[in-house]
DNA sequence: TACTGATAGACTGCATACTGTCAATATTGG
DNA sequence: CCAATATTGACAGTATGCAGTCTATCAGTA
């Protein structure tokens, strides 16, 4: 049980809070230490692949495809295109966007990093037995599923690619609970 | 099965790396609804509680017991500092150490800040039943443990306040698998 | 005691993240 | 058609997070 007075560290350190920024700390070193020889962030790999999977996409529809706040996705396309991995254009049917597609580069990099992400997502969760890992990657999808409108980054899978801007969504007032997860 | 030729976003959303990185997005989102009219974060909020524990303790202890990096810790002390919720005196004894103290406007903020806390950790876990929460809490702990050597800033709880700084720790070399996690 | 190595904290540089703002451009309702 | 509104990408500002370097200082040893 809680100290019921003042929370002391040994609180802290059993609280989800603490268990998923030290989990996410150690997924990325994990991550670094298997592809930071190929120049990759785990940021920058999501990006690639979800530019790939969708060619010609904007950068405001893949920020909801991979959920990064599209402030930190514009530095993160910055870097990518530095490294000719991607490519950026102007369209002339909308002047506003500049679409993105995956260079032969970047496509090589990507086939090359492959056997260093299967390996960091084997070492991220090899302290578990088979069985508890599949559990709480179950547990971990419905809570990441179900708190999805949360942060200012939910993920947005386009279902149909000719789809434009999502409907305008209602921004989150800071409810007390959590009925929006529940939908 | 994961597609053996190339990974689509589809195979990415599975990937323990991507549900960790989201569920770390969520919680601060979390928590910086519930806290941010207070103007504290989630790692300022642990860097209090660890300094009102151990008053006197010194930045590179401290970066240890909160597991953050050291580089890191220099610029939230330097807020918390700010914001005077702190203070950093010299020691006569060590001239190169600052002990760290909490000052009452320090212990009222965190008075302030438990429900809110509180709520915030509520929150995260609010989609799963009692049942799941203790199962996934379980089970990130012991992921958690067990990795705890393999990102810069591991988790060192110092036994016994009279310890200096902890023996030599051997710099992890990129190993093919995680024996240290065992130990 | 002088040398050697370790440590503390400060610092630079890079890479996420999020808030809020802005100009240019599109879209839509009247 | 035009004014209100929305969207896009860019940007400034703030806050982690990590790698690597530097200086001052301390501690153990030849």
């Amino acid at each position: 049980m809680p100290s019921k007075s003042a929370p002391t560290m040994q609180d802290v350190y059993t609280k989800p809070g603490h268990l998923f920024r030290r989990m996410q700390q150690i997924a990325v070193a994990i991550f670094m230490e298997e592809c930071g020889a190929l120049d990759l962030t785990p940021v920058q790999y999501a990006a690639l692949v979800a530019i790939r999977d969708d060619p010609g996409i904007d950068a405001t529809r893949l920020s909801a495809l991979v959920a990064f706040d599209r402030s930190t996705l514009g530095s993160v396309l910055e870097r990518l295109e530095a490294k000719e991995l991607i490519v950026r254009r102007a369209t002339p049917d909308d002047k506003r966007v500049k679409v993105l597609h995956m260079t032969p580069k970047g496509a090589r990099l990507l086939a090359k990093a492959m056997p260093a992400i299967d390996r960091a997502q084997e070492r991220m969760m090899a302290p578990l037995k088979p069985a508890e890992r599949k559990t709480i990657m179950t547990l971990l999808a419905k809570l990441v599923h179900l708190n999805n409108d949360v942060s200012r980054a939910p993920l947005r899978i386009d279902h149909g690619k000719a789809q434009r801007a999502a409907a305008p969504r209602k921004r989150r007032i800071n409810g007390l609970a959590n009925e929006q997860t529940h939908a």
